[in-house]
DNA sequence: TCGAGCCGTGAATCACCGTTCACTCATTCC
DNA sequence: GGAATGAGTGAACGGTGATTCACGGCTCGA
């Protein structure tokens, strides 16, 4: 018998993969892309750099990584929000406030993983990423237009702008720091009633929806 | 008496220093701000790298600079087209216009100037440019809503939410690239409807307002 | 035309990080 | 217990790209 790794190791090797990436998550989460560097995520695993190479043949690997583990996340919240909800309009308001909602509870990390550009390579994943964040709004829209309840326009295009909209206007630099809970829900309120009106929503009816929405 | 420039001399030497900043500017409109090489600079200057450093301290001097001028050329241009407008709604509606338009026909430079992260120091210098793009744009906003022509609303996250939409649905990565001048035509209406609907102009009326507005 | 600086040069230097690898230590198997 | 193999280490390496600097030539003032 050449070499079985024992279940005890197998735990252990798994947990140190795991300690790898929550390692580059945090880092990523404080302080930005640029914040996570081998030696770093190492140093907060509790490990030599080199042992990285041992879970990840590279960096890009590893980030690539943390990308997709922050996109099935937030793609999961966004469309449970979205499912639970009685219309497609409805639907469509939940969607995006779980979207702006959560980013802005981690802005950094959100930022981090949507819109700071790191490497070519890593580009691709973040572009899944946003592609896949317009492609679940697109088609939420796409079932209100098609029961009459938005002006006809592209979807896609659409999608892509009320993306654009909350992360510059929530999450990206520009956007002011919400000093505490009640005024992150009133700007993630104010933001979501801009959306549904870019979408056509009236702005009496897009404040009723925003009212309806329940905020994470 | 020590020494003194010759008029010929300062003439040559500001020649000199345009032409630095024509270079980055060329290779950031070409490949983005990662183009932007000192080597890669002196190289389309017709200069030895080492000369660089005789006109800018620093790579972040020269890149500021070229965000500068990129900023000052634009926003020169906004206030232009939305002073010539009749009233405070066209005013708005052809700021983002030029802004638009102007950004999409030069995607690449507009996104360095805007978007593409590169450091820390340099980051505050492209955030006044957003700022300053905003700030441009809330004030047309701010005028509209005094006039009663757009709902109540927080301005300033108006305005910023805009430049987002703008910037993600029309020159970011995921935009889709225009295939002819119709095309980039449409992609530009379409954005300024959705902007203008955002803002709480109804559709109708946003519609009408971008069929008057010239496009560049 | 002659010294005295400035201008331009570009190879060398420096700094930063991702990546490697020769080695030590731990675990497995017999 | 002891050989075999995998896991972990961290100093050293290498590539990239900004920055420096000693030197040669040009321009200036006299």
């Amino acid at each position: 018998m050449p070499y079985c790794r024992t279940e005890n190791v197998v735990r252990r090797l798994a947990a140190r993969e795991q300690a790898i990436l929550t390692a580059a998550l945090a880092l990523a989460g404080e302080g930005g892309m640029e914040a996570v560097q081998i030696a770093a995520v190492a140093s907060r695993a509790n490990i030599a750099a080199g042992t990285v190479y041992r879970y990840f043949p590279s960096k890009n690997d590893l980030v690539g990584e943390v990308i997709a583990t922050v996109s099935a996340r937030e793609l999961t919240a966004m469309r449970a929000a979205a499912d639970t909800a009685p219309g497609p309009l409805s639907a469509l308001a939940a969607g995006i406030a779980a979207f702006a909602g959560r980013a802005l509870a981690e802005r950094k990390l959100a930022w981090a993983a949507l819109a700071e550009p790191v490497d070519a390579a890593i580009d691709v994943l973040r572009l899944d990423f946003r592609r896949a964040i317009a492609a679940e709004l697109a088609a939420r829209i796409e079932a209100a237009r098609t029961r009459q309840l938005l002006p006809e326009q592209d979807v896609g295009a659409a999608a892509a702008a009320v993306v654009g909209a909350i992360v510059e206007g929530l999450i990206g630099p520009l956007a002011p720091q919400p000093a505490d809970p009640g005024a992150a829900r009133e700007a993630v309120q104010a933001i979501m009633v801009m959306a549904l009106r870019a979408l056509g929503v009236m702005d009496a009816r897009a404040r009723g929806l925003v009212a309806q929405v329940a905020l994470p």
